[in-house]
RNA sequence: GUGGGUAUAGCUCAGCUGGUUAGAGCACCGGAUUGUGGUUCCGGGGGUCGAGGGUUCGAACCCCUUUACCCACCCCA
């Protein structure tokens, strides 16, 4: 028989089954903490047909694509959750009860080079507010306060939410006669902090024709450390321009009051987001000791979700967490915490006789009460089956063996200190569940 | 898509100017220790040296082709 080699695709995240335990419960942190804000689950296909996932046409997203035929049917591998999110609001318009808030955890894919942190397939964690036809204000504010609470929730601390509003950088590019080359101006600007400001000047006035004077003023605005303050001159001198300010410290002020500490988020002008449907607030997400892994959450308002699919103007405010990205830097890191919930049990039963039937007993007794038991009934060596237990990190082993049957009792050993106790059922199943209750709210994430 | 690099055991790697049966650590299996693991000691299994072709008396090593992977850029989570 000819064997093939086992492999997994590069770009393609495969893990064991301990860190797999880990990515679940960052995602219940996400689950739960979207529902906190009255967001509703959704899922969408991963195939879409073509058409509708290329509706917009053009650009990087039809290069990196994953599209193939089968049959007669032209089908795309979603490359985001955005795109599926619009055909689905347009569909279900009818059906929908605006604002709709929706949170979508799933797998998207990319056909691109694959790298470090770079993958081809990769979990998104998107919630998206979608308003018809208008969204307030008030919603913008509202998004970094989920951000603020999901990345507590996992147990980080030291983060920083970045925000900026489009408008105000649309505005500027008008004042300083730029409008023509916003888009690629935009995507520079956003490279300040990878590249430095020399770089980005060059690029500027090299690649993309901008005057060396108004390369200068806007660099020199934009990394302002009063933000506000150093827009003042040119309020006045373009509507979008003072519409943005206005819009920016609307939603600065009102972050505050949704709960996000002055200490976690920054007005920064110089977050422009490379994706051009953005038109207003844009939020960017860093973990403070790692500023060079780049944003873990980014996103930002847009007025048309869905116009490749409907009439119907739909604005909306979203935000997307790059989950596999998040889960391999702090992985890479040593930031996430290795406690017993990666085990995938609490207690291993090791029955000694030969009749199983006490030893079943016992382990449905202890699941009844809420214990996440194994059962070993394998045949083998004494040394083979506690080896299990300690290779797995079950923490606790119960020995079940005719002295104990015989008295009415099971032996339980704590593998991590070697204390052994010998009591009844109950009392063991009530020991476990005091022992275990506090490391239950230990959190995914340690930093330090 | 553009440019550069790497490919040897399950994993991380060593392997001298080409020279006999290709090594180490970790992991795995067995024993010391058949109702007490994780430590220690002893032993063991495991590799068509990415694939195909060429040069040579002889190739893991040199040459060509090819595939895969990694890094940077583009772009992005």
């Amino acid at each position: 028989m000819e064997r093939q080699k086992p492999r997994t695709l590069s770009g393609f995240m495969e893990l064991l089954p301990a860190p797999q335990l880990q990515m679940e419960r960052m995602m219940e942190v996400l689950r739960e903490t979207y529902g906190l804000y009255g967001f509703t689950p959704l899922d969408t296909p991963a195939i879409e047909a073509s058409e509708v996932l290329l509706a917009k046409g053009g650009g990087e997203t039809e290069k990196q694509i994953y599209r193939f035929t089968k049959g007669d049917a032209d089908l795309s591998l979603r490359f985001d959750l955005t795109v599926p999110l619009a055909k689905y609001v347009a569909l279900h318009y009818g059906e929908l009860t605006f604002p709709f808030r929706r949170y979508q955890i799933g797998k998207v894919y990319r056909g691109e080079r694959a790298q470090r942190g770079r993958f081809r397939e990769f979990y998104q964690a998107d919630i998206d507010i979608i308003g018809d036809g208008k969204l307030d204000i008030l919603n913008e504010a509202e998004i970094p306060a989920i951000i603020y609470q999901t990345f507590s929730r996992l147990g980080l601390q030291r983060f920083q939410i970045r925000v900026n509003n489009r408008k105000i950088l649309n505005g500027l590019f008008a004042v300083l006669g730029l409008s023509e080359q916003a888009s690629d101006v935009m995507r520079t600007i956003d490279k300040l902090e990878k590249i430095g400001a020399d770089k980005v000047a060059e690029l500027l006035t090299g690649e993309f024709s901008v005057p060396p004077e108004a390369a200068a003023t806007l660099l020199s605005v934009l990394q302002a450390d009063a933000s506000l303050a150093a827009l003042a001159p040119f309020a006045g001198q373009n509507a979008l321009l003072d519409q943005g300010i206005d819009e920016l410290s609307q939603v600065a002020n009102a972050m505050t009051a949704f709960g996000v500490p002055q200490s976690h988020f920054k007005i920064d002008l110089t977050i422009a987001r490379g994706l051009d449907y953005y038109t207003g607030t844009v939020y960017e997400t860093l973990l403070l000791e790692h500023p060079e892994i780049g944003s873990i959450c980014s996103g930002g308002r847009y007025d048309n979700l869905a116009e490749y699919y409907t009439d119907k103007p739909l604005p909306g405010v979203g935000i997307s967490i790059g989950l596999t990205r998040l889960f391999y830097v702090l992985g890479e890191q040593q930031l996430l915490n290795a406690d017993r919930l990666n085990a995938p049990a609490d207690v291993l039963i090791l029955p000694m006789t030969a009749d199983l039937n006490p030893a079943i007993a016992l382990a449905t007794k202890m699941r009844s009460a809420g214990l996440r038991t194994l059962l070993y009934s394998e045949d083998k060596k004494f040394k083979q089956k506690i080896g299990y237990a300690d290779k797995l990190g079950i923490p606790y082993v119960l020995f079940l063996g005719e002295d104990e049957l015989a008295a009415g009792i099971v032996a339980c050993k704590d593998l991590r200190t070697g204390e052994q106790t010998k009591q009844s059922a109950d009392e063991t199943i009530a020991l476990l569940l005091k022992a275990l209750a506090p490391q239950r709210d230990i959190p995914v994430i340690r930093e330090n």
